[in-house]
DNA sequence: AATACTTTGATATTTTTTGCACAAACTATT
DNA sequence: AATAGTTTGTGCAAAAAATATCAAAGTATT
């Protein structure tokens, strides 16, 4: 039965590429789809789809598929997606931080960013959003984390800044911080960490690049320079 | 010697980790670096990173550890940042395009954002940064692509104009894309694609929320209300 | 109701990725 | 120069992830 072992993180993953998907079906009124159409669609195996989902239960009806209103509340189940959660954005005066401050995209799937920090006293006081309320100082962190029940940081300070923020961040009382800045933070017992790079997207790309342009003198190149 | 199978595309991510590291390390005055210390700081397996680097030539000395600026260097070259690598962004009146658009920290690593495109006439023709010139509506994208060297397009659009500009973007003769948008492109023989989603990184970490919440009434629940 | 067809869920297999362990290469010290 | 101490590079084992395969369960058709 549903007794498989814990799921991969990458599978993990899928579900909210999963999700997305089934959602925009929904919207287009079809109600039932095939791990192989998901699959195509997603450019997967359709295996691996159906093992993905077969994680959490038995999803589908054989000789028929999933139904894609059924597999889409489980999936906002499965992923705690039933209620608001709130989040911070700290390094709100940044241009990142201000524009994921007044991105709309995050509500629409059950995210609300509901605080805003900051350490510039330019920035501190002034308003973004009428939800988030006025920039807040970044001493407020753990009073602010408490008191509106914030349960995810977003960071999105430049990389002069993580040193100064990194202790009262990781004490705030959070449990879960995606870390933007260009600094590598690991995730400890009680905070789990996510990084995302934009400069590591574009520099993966550029080997790819790479790759077409010269397969050559990349490999072995031994200058004896070393002493 | 250095005849390795083709190295994994975690590794290269993590080269570009590395990369960023040593270049900290450089600016501190640090000039020789072990497996690992790098893998300490970045919460890897020392092995793990010594094996990354092998892939590409022998990188280290035996006793002694990495030099910084000779394994920077090397690093630049197999990810091929040596030169400027041109980025036009679709989407520039959008709030995460124009953020990025804005964004200084691209310049630092060798990419230069040199053309903004939108479909929106309002946008079009505004001035963001005197380095991208006017943004452009988004059907001069071929021409601006080859006059202008373009490499990398950033994608940021929302997803209801994705479907209006796949075509143009596939076909405009660029190699590599990084797509923001809520909808997963897939890599064809002619372009590489890297889909960046922030809402899967924010659900990913609610499903570890969701974890310590509660380990139970999440798997096997068979309301058999299927037909 | 029997047959042909579809599609899941589970198991088996293969492939990929990671981690261990140690010889080889180097430095430092006596 | 001999010994002790580092640290890389790599063969090999282990773990994890992806894929192939197929019985079981369903639908549709005759």
């Amino acid at each position: 039965m549903s007794k498989k072992s814990v799921p991969p993180q990458a599978t993990i993953r899928r579900l909210s590429v999963y999700l997305r998907y089934l959602s925009s079906l929904e919207n287009d009124g079809i109600q039932v789809v095939s791990s192989q159409s998901l699959a195509e669609r997603l450019g997967l195996n359709s295996a691996q789809v159906r093992k993905d989902l077969a994680y959490f239960g038995e999803m589908g009806k054989r000789g028929v598929g999933y139904k894609v209103k059924k597999l889409r509340d489980h999936i906002i189940k499965i992923l705690g997606l039933q209620h608001i959660r709130k989040v911070g954005i700290i390094g709100a005066g940044g241009r990142l931080g201000r524009a994921l401050a007044l991105y709309t995209g995050f509500e629409k799937r059950n995210f609300k960013v509901s605080a805003l920090f900051d350490v510039d006293n330019e920035v501190v006081g002034t308003t973004l959003t009428p939800e988030a309320g006025k920039v807040m100082h970044i001493d407020e962190l753990p009073k602010a984390v408490k008191d509106r029940e914030i349960e995810i940081l977003i960071l999105t300070v430049p990389a002069s800044a993580i040193k100064s923020v990194y202790d009262i961040v990781m004490l705030s009382g959070v449990k879960a911080i995606l870390n933007f800045a260009p600094f590598k933070l690991i995730s400890t017992e009680d905070v789990v960490v996510h990084n995302v790079d934009l400069t590591t997207e574009l520099e993966s790309l550029s080997y790819q690049l790479q790759l077409h342009e010269s397969r050559c003198d990349l490999f072995s190149e031994n200058d004896e320079n070393q002493d």
